[in-house]
DNA sequence: GGCATGTGGTGAATCGTTTCAGTGAAACGA
DNA sequence: TCGTTTCACTGAAACGATTCACCACATGCC
């Protein structure tokens, strides 16, 4: 029968040094007790493999040592990116990561969100999709929260992550007016999702402020939902010379519908997207694409909770710049 | 200032009530007192919100409500798409995940798991990479395990979920046999960090079985690392007619190999993978792969881990069987 | 010597829940 | 009417670590 091995206690300690279990719990922190004292205790310790339990410290009023990470969806490859990065930066600190993704349902993060607090963790980071709803305050009275890259109503947050969407839409559009594009189709999942719609807001106003004609084309964020919106758009009689999809998921729809096509990337169309994942370097063409720095958002993320659970003053807000990266799916108009 | 609300307690319901703590701890669950005052304790628990204290809960001696869940590395794909998985059962269970990523570190993954353990998990899933260590069986002394694709020297496990890895090799093999390949290249990083080598152990079988040629080529698992392999491999005069590359990632990896010497795939060399990954229907040419059913081996390893806590009895061992999906990348010899 | 200060401890309360062992009161059988 | 059962509930003891209040003893200082 596995799983019937009790952990050692505070109380095992005290017996073996003839201590009471006080005296063993000021000893094993280091504080009050005398030098040798402490030796004694800590080699016996050792000896029996004590470790505190979390679950004893958490119940008088300490921390759990674990927090929450809350994501939209870790079917999405930039989410799985992020939660990867977050998690390794958490343990780092020596935090637990406990971890749920809404699946891509926006409805269930405030129930996901609220299991966590019931979990007890010790703060809650959180990278939503959906609209907030009022409960975030709630939840946000129950626990420091870190928000990335998306406002909760009503939400007081110890930290937030912010994306620049203007500046990387900006940078992508910049990229391809200096191409020579004039008439670019934008696949954008963000509209789907987001009701306040900042990604949408700063396409139109870069559009307008570069003198582009941008359609923004609604679209699913995955794989499949992406192919048959890029066939449409590609087959028009005034086609556009640039589709710009807002992730790379949904550009390697676009990509797959060119070739379907017959339309050649970059010559008659170029394609870009938005994430830098791993694998768009290796497509063929290989992918224009741009993306937020995965490793400075979680440590932003992580070090904004931890300076508020160190009691720490500080600016808890950053703004993500994007960086671009060019390769072959991009090119002069023809 | 975030963090302030306090959680309401069963002393508050008492309180509200008239009743006792115990009485109402009794009450919400439904026994031992009358209907009534069960209406009633429910009526006040709804209207302030209560939820049971897990901390609490758990150092009575109960349950933490909590599985921790280890992979090898969330950087890998499949282990993505697995954590995911597993994730996603546990909730269905309405069990908490704590995720762990070895990152890719063998060594790291014993203190990995000792510290779930420490976190009092309820349970620990194990996706491990790395050889077993003797700790394990401390582990599994503490907490019920469930190991997936690997076994865990002096472990006692609660379930196994265990790959076939000669049926997901020989698979492979015979459609390449069947398509006229007899000189082969394997790209493996099991070799490298297993070491019992099961799946080498399965290819040399296998190959020898149908008189392939088979070379098992070490290779680090990264887009990157097999890049180079697959040039110094494909560069060689008796250039092998196929690659298979035991990871989805590692044929990315050699398909943009291909591209840089100029070969057609699959006109000049077929290349294959294993994992399925989503974008392997998208890159081109797409993928052929085979891969492990991820819902079944979640679903499993969470069945087991779930029926040893219900003190069920029932076989708690299952063989996963391959799935061949042949796309455009490989073809007969030409 | 008397008094303050410091050292190295101990005992007990506390956190919130569960559960064992009672405890009055009502109901019931003979 | 007496004893037994059942009912509905209460008190208190866990669980393990932390921490406050206290205490005995030694030391320092005038």
């Amino acid at each position: 029968m596995a799983a019937t091995g009790k952990r050692p206690t505070l109380r095992q300690i005290a017996d073996e040094t003839g201590l009471s279990v006080a005296a063993v719990s000021y000893a094993l922190r280091g504080e009050r007790v005398a030098p040798e004292t402490i030796e004694r205790v800590r080699a016996v310790a050792d000896a029996i493999g004590y470790t505190a339990d979390p679950v004893a410290r958490a119940l008088r009023g300490g921390r759990t040592g674990t927090v929450g990470v809350l994501v939209g969806s870790l079917a999405d490859f930039w989410q799985q990116t992020l939660a990867h990065a977050i998690q390794r930066e958490l343990r780092a600190q020596g935090i637990q990561t406990l971890l749920a993704d809404a699946d891509g349902d926006p409805a269930q993060e405030l129930d996901l969100a609220a299991r966590l607090v019931a979990q007890r963790v010790d703060g809650l980071i959180v990278a939503p999709v959906g609209p907030a709803g009022g409960a975030w305050a709630e939840i946000s009275e129950r626990v420091p929260l870190v928000t990335i890259g998306g406002r909760l109503q009503g939400a007081v947050t110890v930290g937030e992550v912010v994306f620049d969407q203007t500046a990387g839409v900006g940078e992508m559009l910049r990229h391809l007016h200096a191409l020579g594009h004039r008439r670019i189709a934008v696949l954008s999942w963000a509209v789907a999702i987001s009701p306040d719609r900042p990604t949408e807001a700063a396409v139109r106003e870069q559009a307008a402020a570069l003198g582009l004609d941008c359609e923004i084309v609604p679209c699913a964020y995955s794989l499949d939902g992406s192919r048959p919106l890029a066939l449409e758009v590609l087959s028009r009689p005034d086609r556009p010379t640039a589709v710009f999809a807002l992730s790379d998921a949904i550009a390697y729809g676009a990509l797959h519908g060119c070739r379907e096509l017959g339309l050649d990337v970059p010559g008659d169309v170029s394609v870009c997207g938005f994430d830098d994942h791993p694998l768009s370097r290796l497509v063929a063409p290989s992918l224009t694409t741009a993306s937020w720095d995965t490793d400075r958002v979680a440590r932003a993320a992580v070090g904004f909770l931890v300076a508020h659970l160190a009691d720490e003053a500080g600016d808890r807000r950053t703004l993500v710049e994007p960086r671009l990266v060019v390769r072959e799916s991009t090119g002069p108009v023809r």
